[in-house]
This record gives structure tokens, C-alpha cells and sequence, in this order.
DNA sequence: TTTCTGAGTGTTACATTTACACAATGCAAA
DNA sequence: TTTGCATTGTGTAAATGTAACACTCAGAAA
């Protein structure tokens, strides 16, 4: 994991701001690493690594995922590649940036040996990060906040079967933006994408609400049809 | 500008999807130089170099724009970061891939030395290119296909006057679709960010068309209260 | 049995989008 | 100077989509 960086060359790696949605905090998370080395040592940094020469960068970022936080197979995209002359003290070095989006079945999942050093912090509540780390988190929920309204990525940071209400709320939360609920339950059951399932949501205080499933396949038939999702 | 790639490490590149509009050909183009140099000796690829060590991203695309195309002060920004590990025949080569926007004034300019190995392309007479800048000009097409429709980018591929018409072609054009000339007129000028100057187009054969300007301060004014250019 | 919390549901007014055709302009050619 | 040609520039009505709005019902807990 300590690579060393080669002053005399422009080096390579990936970070990644890893969302999460707390639907009881009602807040959206990142996952950030508390750095064990110089520099920053201490500080909370996204979680990264150089690039081995002998691997793509997807392969990279998803070596880092796997590595840093025992995530696999979850939703990653690339973000942006930020290659400020200043942002490492060490060296040069161009980092290409992912954002990924995980259920809470996904991160439920992480090993205590990960969890000692990782941590869930709510988007809100950072001030700073090492190197321009928090530049690249901006950058990314930007980002998320505007794929989110005309891409079916939000259904990533929910359970596989979810409540119209938790989805309601996931988009309240990233866009900052209230919805009224019996619209928003038109638009999207009107899309015909969800998958109205048999079960209910249990241990509720109140009328158990239906849970419902994301239907990929069938987004991506009308899809080619020329349908476009909009939130 | 034949910087040698080291095989022992990562190395970092910038290439650029340069686009323009010809309107009389009715075609969107791309700028390509034919490379002078092995790998792909005599082949057409998107102008781009070696990254220096002592540069920012954003500078070096600068430069290579400055120097192959004798481009300045244009419409850019960052498209994706391509790195397969068989990108390039010589060593790896990890490059971040740009696109460029420039009007037909920009290009007049570009000095005859340039034009000597610099070509414009349509972009459906283009089966093949160097390396795998086929695969960024796909992915620098399908930007700008999307993010025409919801930014008010399209302007850079137009005289600073234009008319109505040309710029329902452009988009007519770019997201190879018509629109109706009286809705589409309706829907820019609701807008509100377009000076109507009293221009003319002349030397057509018919009634002089009004030429309008887009009007970027206005523009963003109007975003910052929450308007969102659509077309 | 009562209380509490959130689930689930329709209608109407308003705004936006679509479809659609012709007269007026100005240049060029006869 | 007249005529023909190509393209400009314009309005309305129907259809569709969006926004605003409040109450009853289910089910758990007290």
C-alpha cells in the first residue's frame, strides 16, 4: 500500500467518494479513511492508492475499493481527473477521481478489520479533507445531484426492495428539495420502472408500507424506445 | 514535441476533441492531424502530447491546442481519462481527453503552416483513427450531444452574430433531429438570452435574416435565480 | 378502545408543448 | 421594372404535462 512517489515523473492514482444514504439520519454519507502515513498523516482523506503500471484504471479504483473498504461489484463511475502541480506535497500526481453509490446491504458487509479505520461521515458535516480531496467530493456530489434527476442511479443507494417514501426522501435529500407525495408517486410509478412486489415493510409503528424493485431491464427497453427518465 | 514515453512508467498524455460547425456543408466537424511519427506513422489522430511535468492538465491542452493548431482563448473542457493498458503500442500511456468548441472566426485564424497537416473532418466520414481517439471521439460526440441540449454551449460553434435559422440547423445537426421553426424560435427567445442586434445577414438571396447574440451575462443571471436552459 | 403515525389516493387549475400554413421581404434574373 | 424564387417571420388551438391541494385508512402501541 506505500507506494512510493518518483519525484522525477508524473505519477498516477485513483481516489473514490463512496455515497452512502442513511435513511434513519436522514442524511447522505462518504466514506472517508483516516490517514496512516505522511503526508496528512491523521486527517481523513477519500480513500486512493497509486496506479500499478500494470493495470487499467477501473481495475485500480476497484483494487482501492476492495482493499480499503472490502466493497466489490458495486455502482462506480468515473468523475474527473484533477492534476493540480500543487495538490500532493510529495510529487506530481494525477489523480483520476470515481465516485461509487452502495446499499446499505453493501457496506453492512464491510469487515471490522476495515471499519477500525474507515469511517461514515455525513457530507455536511465536512470542513476539510487531505490534499484537495475535498474539491473532488464537491465535484462529485455536484455531479450526483444532477444525474440523479435524469438517470435511474438513486435506486444504488437504496435496498433492492425500498419503500416509495424512501425513494421520495433519497431525492429530497441529495436535490435539497421538497416533493409533493402524490406527485412524485405518479411521475414515477407512471414511468412503469419499478416493480410493484408482494412484501411490506415490517416493524413499523403504523400501516406497513409496499415495497417496491427497480426494474433495470425493463428502463432499458424503453430506454432504447427513446424514454428518457426525469425526477 | 517528440517527447519519448518510458516504458517503466506511467506515462500522462492530453488529447483534444476539436469541434466545429460548417454550416454551408451542413456538417459537424473534428480537427485532425496526421501523425508524423510512428506508431500509426501517416494516420489521422486528435492532436495531443505528452504532459510535462511541470504543467497543469488544463495548461497542457493549452499548449497542445497553441502548438498544433495555433488555437487560443476557445471553449474547453474535460471529457474522460482513458487508460487501457493496450491504449498504446510504446509503453502505457494514461491519457485525459478533452473537447473544444470553436467558431468559424477561431478557425480562420489557424496559420497556414498548421493547416499543412490539419485537417477538418466530418464526423460521419470518420471510420478510423489512431490509437483509440475513434473511442474518445464517440465519447466527446455523445457529451456533446447530451449536454447541448441543457447548457448553453452550443453558441461557441457560431459566429458571435448569428441567426435563428443557423442555430436551429446547428441543433437540428448535432442531435440529428428537427424541430418545428416557429416553436423552436418561440422557445430561445421565452428564454430571454439573446440580444437582438440590428444586423442583418447579407449577400443571401432572399430577405435579410436578423442577426441575434447570446448574451452570457444575462444568461447567468438568470441561473443563478434558478433558470435552466433547455432546448 | 383509543391514540398515534404515516400510507395511500383524485381532481382541478394552470402551464407547457405540439401541430400546423401563409403572407411579406428582398434579391436575382429576365 | 416586373416577375420569380427562396427564405423570413409570425399566431392559435388542442393536447399534454405539471402543480397544488386534504382526507380517510391501516396497523401498531398504549
Amino acid at each position: 500500500m506505500a507506494n512510493p512517489i518518483d519525484r522525477s515523473v508524473i505519477n498516477v492514482s485513483v481516489d473514490c467518494v463512496i455515497f452512502g444514504f442513511d435513511e434513519d439520519a436522514n442524511d447522505l454519507k462518504v466514506l472517508l479513511i483516516e490517514r496512516g502515513e505522511e503526508p496528512f498523516y491523521g486527517q481523513m482523506a477519500l480513500p486512493g492508492d497509486l496506479m500499478l503500471i500494470n493495470e487499467n484504471i477501473d481495475q485500480a479504483t476497484n483494487r482501492v475499493l476492495k482493499d480499503l473498504a472490502g466493497l466489490e461489484d458495486i455502482y462506480l463511475e468515473q468523475l474527473y481527473t484533477f492534476g493540480n502541480l500543487t495538490r500532493h506535497p510529495l510529487g506530481r500526481v494525477v489523480t483520476v477521481a470515481y465516485y461509487a453509490l452502495i446499499k446499505p446491504s453493501d457496506s453492512d458487509l464491510i469487515p471490522a478489520s476495515f471499519a477500525k479505520r474507515a469511517e461514515w461521515r455525513a457530507i455536511s458535516d465536512i470542513r476539510e479533507l487531505a490534499f484537495d480531496h475535498f474539491k473532488i467530493l464537491s465535484t462529485a456530489l455536484s455531479r450526483l445531484k444532477s444525474k440523479i434527476r435524469y438517470q435511474p442511479i438513486g435506486f444504488n443507494l437504496l435496498p433492492e426492495k425500498f419503500t416509495l417514501t424512501q425513494l421520495q426522501k433519497l431525492y429530497e435529500i441529495i436535490l435539497d428539495e421538497d416533493f409533493d407525495k402524490r406527485n412524485f408517486r405518479k411521475k414515477i410509478l407512471k414511468m412503469d420502472i419499478l416493480i410493484e412486489t408482494e412484501d411490506y415493510q415490517r416493524g413499523v409503528p403504523h400501516r406497513a408500507p409496499r415495497l417496491y424493485k427497480f426494474d433495470m431491464e425493463k428502463y432499458e427497453e424503453l430506454s432504447t424506445l427513446g424514454f428518457n427518465y426525469s425526477i
